[in-house]
DNA sequence: TATATTGGTCAACATGGCTGACGTAAAACC
DNA sequence: GGTTTTACGTCAGCCATGTTGACCAATATA
């Protein structure tokens, strides 16, 4: 065992575990979604409409730009899909009270039952694996898949954060006390 | 910040904690597979092509079924993919030796090239997250992944593993001593 | 008033899942 | 040796979801 060469080895190992997290991200990935998957092909629905529900219910009254922002598709396709779920009863738009083009996008109480139904899901499913696999394992976990992200995702996200914390202090200041 | 009522607050975090990992996984999916996909375009390929290649690369000689046990898809699906790929000649199959039913296969030169360059590609994108986030935020990151998986796909995973071991037993013996 | 922005719509197309039905060769079993 | 099962392929058609391109209406803004 000592004899081996150390570069050739290192080198194995490296591309072994570069290997692993890529096959990772693909199984987990699928195995995340599909719980959630078989849940909306009941209703008739994709995962498509599952990424319009999550994100509008994270952002109520979230314009249909900001979610063409997030979601990364044209508005040809999200149009398709916000017009099954407006018709179906899920989503409704209000007019923007300042710039009335805008169509603001909040979930109906169908809407809402059914983003939490789908998110305690796969909320459940981290939840198991985060208390598995332990605090530090979360911290981890969360920093490698942040480096994962191109930079222009992560200034959206800090967007987003942004947007939330104002919202936050606005609706709920007796929590910071 | 001392009156602030403990289970609410708790339940919040837990909340915010569990969202924040099913919109990572959202995104860092999303990116991850971004940047291989424009390089598959090129070629007037997807992303099943992509995982095509990528698990033949990775098990030289698997069998079909095999193949479509790790992707969980129909065989008339994978048929599609499978069919362009010996076409455009980046994959073949050979009979296999002791049951003659079976359709083993292979990479071709081309198709090694290409399996490589996607494969360096995203493994650059891993090896930069894991360099960033440190040696304990990659083990925390594969402990959660392993943690959202579905028991099928672990054993499944295990199986493989089990199977590579054997072969590289039996290829490369002169590395173990 | 002219231009830019926000959002929607229609048409057409590609990819990649799916089901169902059917075929063929080889292996396995009785 | 005949039957059944297995491994794989193929044809046909459907659906969801992405794409491009063209065009339109309402509203904001310079």
């Amino acid at each position: 065992m000592a004899d081996v060469k150390p570069i050739g080895k290192a080198l194995f190992l490296r591309e072994e575990e570069l290997r692993r997290g890529i096959e990772l991200m693909f199984f987990a990935y699928r195995d995340f979604t599909g719980e959630a998957d078989s849940i909306l092909a009941e209703q008739n629905m994709g995962r498509a409409h599952h990424r319009a529900i999550y994100f509008i219910g994270r952002n109520p009254g979230i314009t249909v730009s900001d979610l063409l922002t997030i979601l990364c598709i044209t508005k040809q396709s999200l149009s398709r899909v916000l017009s099954g779920l407006m018709q179906d009863g899920y989503v409704i738009q209000k007019p923007g009270a300042t710039d009335r083009r805008q169509r603001l996008l909040y979930l109906t109480e169908t809407g809402i039952a059914l983003e939490s139904r789908l998110t305690s899901l796969q909320g459940r499913r981290f939840a198991a694996a985060y208390r598995e696999a332990g605090v530090d394992a979360v911290d981890g976990f969360q920093r490698v898949l942040q480096g994962l992200l191109d930079s222009d995702t992560i200034d959206q996200i800090a967007q987003q954060d942004q947007n939330k914390r104002y919202l936050i202090a606005m609706i709920a200041p007796v929590e910071s006390k």
